[in-house]
DNA sequence: CAAAAACCAGACCAATTGGTCAGGTTTTTG
DNA sequence: CAAAAACCTGACCAATTGGTCTGGTTTTTG
């Protein structure tokens, strides 16, 4: 409890919540809220079904602090840039850290896809002002950029659109992926992926791919 | 029956399938196949749920021929493109198709996209192997233009993959656009939108955005 | 026009499943 | 070390919901 941003906790509770969180995190991003049993979360956890109820009111309480855990992976490196930054430096940065979390967490990213499609019943208002203000920011400053002639004209809400489809695609559309592939993407083709994106969009945009992402 | 192709026919069955499937479609991309209400199809529809069940044998057999419909919008012209043919003009086509279907069908999107985060599970692996043959193919175009010089070397993999997720994002994110844009996109903002696209990624390409798609 | 086929719908049911409860045991704490 | 807090869990329940059944009515067809 204490605090969310407590320091390591090792009681029998704190690693209970996050086997728990764990297993719910596979279940909802296999199967939609509804979908999911408590008690394939329970087998997955292996815990009984009653425990994850005491440690989580309810279905739905479970499901929001997983949310709320996810949401909390959206912070990245540029929601710090400035205009005087360097606008390829900083959207390969971009690019190259949401690739990461499609490879890293892939059912974090699918859970939370499936709450937009799903028309983001669950999204507070709280997180949506939040993301509307932050949204707000970083249009501004690639407007910025563009008008500090660092960035060709570009509508930024299609760019930055375009940047979160093409790295969570990896992710939420990984099935996809696996089956034309006719095998899992593993680290290395990440990597590929990730230059690659990172030039298209770059070069898309009419920049120049730095050095060290090529 | 008879025929899937068949001509238009004003029966009542045929209309109230028509109905059915249009309802399952709205309901089936809000809630998911398992939050979704058999008799919230109905509802919608203005039937009672015993019809829905006589018409489709079960909620299962309505969910699998409205994705079998939603299969057939996968469809489009660069399924024919050949390599003597001129990639921009191909791709671009192949951009505004389906930004169009975006548009006019986001909740055939929706279902298709929930439907793959959740693993597949409902696709056969008739339309698997039929989706894989087409990829190869297309893949197989696309390295013919790289060795013919006219498309800059890029992995096919990745570009389509680009394409598609770029592209739908605009209909399974829909909530999150309109949340962030503070309104709806209409179809002025679709085009808009269209040759941001064309030209992020024909560009992203070192290929020259063909004159009717700027 | 009669019989077959298609269509309609209220009543009902069995299975699933999120959640409660009561009575524990273990761990922490003052 | 005792009491409080945290943890554990089998038994049970109420509500939901996909689907059936039966007895119709309407439409089509030979």
């Amino acid at each position: 409890m204490s605090d969310s941003l407590s320091k390591k906790d090792d009681s029998i509770g704190a690693i209970n919540r996050v086997k728990i969180l764990a297993a719910a995190e596979k279940e909802f991003a296999i199967h939609g809220f509804k979908g999911t049993r408590v008690q394939h979360i329970a087998d997955r956890a292996e815990l009984p079904k009653t425990n994850i109820l005491y440690y989580f009111k309810s279905k739905d309480g479970l499901y929001l602090a997983l949310l709320q855990e996810i949401l909390s992976l959206w912070n990245s490196s540029f929601d710090n840039a400035k205009a005087q930054d360097d606008p390829a430096q900083v959207l390969a940065a971009y690019i190259a850290d949401k690739m990461e979390i499609s490879r890293c967490r892939p059912d974090a990213s699918k859970i939370f896809a499936l709450e937009i499609i799903n028309g983001a019943p669950n999204l507070s208002s709280f997180f949506k002002d939040q993301h509307s203000t932050w949204m707000n920011s970083r249009v501004a400053v690639i407007q910025q950029w563009i008008e500090l002639g660092k960035l060709p004209e570009i509508d930024p809400y299609y760019l930055l659109f375009n940047i979160w489809a093409s790295s969570q695609h990896y992710a939420d559309f990984s099935a996809q992926i696996t089956e034309l592939k006719g095998h899992e993407m593993d680290q290395n083709e990440f990597a590929n992926a990730t230059k690659s994106l990172i030039k298209l969009i770059l070069q898309g945009c009419g920049l120049t791919v730095p050095k060290q992402y090529q």
